[in-house]
DNA sequence: GCCGTTTTCGGCCCGACTGTTTTCAGTCG
């Protein structure tokens, strides 16, 4: 059991506490804890060994207790008693939009039900509407939450949710006296998926954007409209909500509206150390000897009003961003405009779109200095990989390329070759030796223990043809779960073999996950921002990682293809 | 259940919208 399998538990033990209507403060120290969890850089079992589990800001002598627990016995007794004493089906009702563990609570109480089809077949009765604080809307709204769960449930990969979300934000800037418009919320953030869409918009006149925005075209349904607030469902189920400030709030709102609710409760808590209420209405003084500070016009003059500089959105999750903004440590953060290049690129040869030239042409007209070429090897023939034979004849094709001088962007020969299941590389030390150099992936056997997939992947790691390691985990967002494996021992193998693992951009991957990147930077691990490319637009992906890499807080010195290209050939020569 | 130099009890982030109410509880973000 490791940080995020507890997280996990302490996750679902919220959430039967609150079905229980045991204290709400009570609840959130569960979800504060799993929060901490799933997001500390320290190993568990050295705070355990160490007996400085304490010490982690919200875990307690009983929380503490509890890890130990589940650590040492695989099981949590306090998990067991409450999932006996409440059905799996009241926590299925909780996802259905409306109902809260209040009323949960109050329609087992009353009717009894403790399944979705039983509380279905209760409304369809009319039995719900007659419960107190329930009624004929309720009733309604329970039946549709129902027949759409899975599309309300769903979440958005990020390209999904910027198709929606930039048009609809270029109208409302058109829309007469509107003064500001922004996307905010996980979209702003970066997040590589998105559950919803949050718009604000500054304005005097709150009417007429209200009603744009209602009647965008694709709108399903509108489930609130009021002065300030317009929430919207669309057809493919993804939620938009639309804010209106008068402009004098536009500042505090953006940055409320932007999140994470966890870095939000961190600003909060750090104004009220100064005597000041923070909300998306203003900072305010909660003490009379408090002077109110002047109001802000930016985000800059918010977190300066609190002693801090400017925190970039993507950083925004909570995870000590304050304290690295405080000791003045926050990261100067890779941009596009930083890539010099990219490594593993398909092209025709295996299963890419565009042959060699198109895509060198590509990459050149992207500015690059570099691309390196990184077709499939022969293991993966469901994806056309390359033989001995052919390979030699794409690095010959490559070789010759830079000589003709045709283009200006240097071409580097490499290969993504598969991990086979025992940890040995699809090609000889021969074969390997002639690449500039090799990206290591895993392509099949996705199903092994993850002691046996861990080890496989560091015996790559381990062998000196390899130059770095393709998507650590193979995960698919939305999509297919990653293969199990201990990411913690990839990266320290990584460290000691002087390896890169790489930040795969496709939007789908965006593997290693940027929370690992935080920490694994820290300890001076290198990254390839590798876009995947299987065809000349593919290289555009690189945004999608650079996104992540923000996110993990990586900097161009932590990027392999944001070095020149005489300082590349100089590293990947010294393979 | 956590936390603490206004502390070991009494707080714990804050506000909008809806629906069911007739002053507000519950949900949501």
């Amino acid at each position: 059991m490791d940080k995020a399998d507890i997280a996990e538990v302490f996750d679902t033990l919220a959430t039967l506490l609150e079905l229980r209507g045991d204290n709400p403060f009570k609840v959130r120290a569960y979800q504060n804890a799993a929060r901490t969890l799933e997001t500390m850089p320290e190993d568990l079992g050295t705070l355990i060994a160490d007996g400085r589990l304490t010490e982690v800001r919200g875990i307690g002598k009983d929380l503490a207790e509890r890890i130990l627990e589940i650590r040492e016995t695989g099981r949590c007794a306090m998990l067991d008693e409450l999932r006996a004493s409440i059905p799996a089906g009241l926590i299925e009702m909780l996802d259905i939009p409306g109902l809260g563990p209040k009323k949960v609570k109050a329609l087992h109480a009353e009717l009894g039900v403790d399944t979705i089809a039983g509380l279905k077949k209760a409304c369809e009765d009319g039995r719900v509407a007659e419960i107190k604080g329930f009624g004929a809307k309720t009733q309604e709204k329970i039946l549709s939450g129902i027949a759409n769960r899975a599309a309300y449930a769903k979440r958005h990969l990020r390209p999904a949710a910027l198709a929606v979300a930039m048009p609809i934000l270029d109208g409302l800037r058109k829309v007469p006296g509107v003064t500001h418009a922004e996307a905010a919320g996980s979209l702003r953030r970066r997040m590589e998926t998105v559950g919803d869409l949050d718009f604000l918009v500054a304005t005097a006149e709150p009417g007429p954007v209200m009603d744009w925005f209602c009647a965008q075209p694709g709108v399903r349904e509108v489930t609130a409209k009021g002065e300030t607030k317009s929430s919207v469902r669309f057809e493919s189920g993804l939620q938009a909500d639309l804010r209106v400030v008068p402009a004098a709030q536009f500042a505090y709102a953006l940055h409320h509206f932007t999140g994470s609710k966890e870095h939000n409760v961190a600003m909060r808590r750090r104004a009220l150390e100064r005597g000041l209420s923070l909300s998306e209405w203003g900072l305010s003084p909660v003490r009379p000897e408090v002077a109110a500070p002047a109001p802000v016009t930016s985000e800059e003059g918010l977190f300066a009003a609190l002693g801090l500089p400017w925190i970039p959105p993507e950083l925004r999750e909570g995870m000590g961003e304050l304290e690295l903004a405080e000791s003045g440590k926050l990261p100067k953060l890779v941009t596009v405009k930083d890539i010099r290049g990219a490594f593993h690129n398909h092209t025709t040869a295996s299963d890419g779109k565009n042959t060699l030239e198109e895509m060198v042409a590509a990459a050149e007209a992207l500015g690059w200095e570099y691309l390196g070429i990184a077709d499939h090897s022969k293991s993966s023939f469901q994806a056309n990989g390359l033989d001995e034979a052919r390979l030699s004849r794409q690095i010959d094709d490559i070789r010759k390329l830079n000589a003709s001088g045709r283009f200006r962007c240097h071409v580097f020969a490499g290969s993504e070759v598969d991990i086979l299941k025992d940890g040995s590389l699809d090609f000889p030390d021969e074969m390997l030796a002639r690449l500039d150099y090799a990206v290591a992936s895993v392509h099949n056997a996705f199903t092994l223990e993850e002691d046996e997939m861990t080890a496989r992947i560091i015996r790559a790691l381990e062998h000196p043809g390899v130059t770095m390691l393709g998507h650590l985990t193979g995960r698919l967002l939305l999509r297919r779960e990653p293969y199990r494996v201990n990411a913690a021992k990839v990266i320290d193998a990584a460290l000691a073999n002087g390896k890169i693992i790489e930040l795969n951009a496709n939007p789908l991957r965006l593997d290693m996950d940027w929370r690992l990147w935080i920490r694994a930077a820290e300890r001076g691990l290198l990254t390839s921002i590798n876009p995947d490319a299987h065809d000349t637009s593919g290289l555009q992906f690189i945004a999608a990682g650079v996104d992540a890499a923000r996110k993990g807080r990586l900097e161009p010195r932590h990027i392999l293809n944001c070095r020149p290209l005489a300082e590349v050939t100089r590293y990947l020569a010294r393979r």
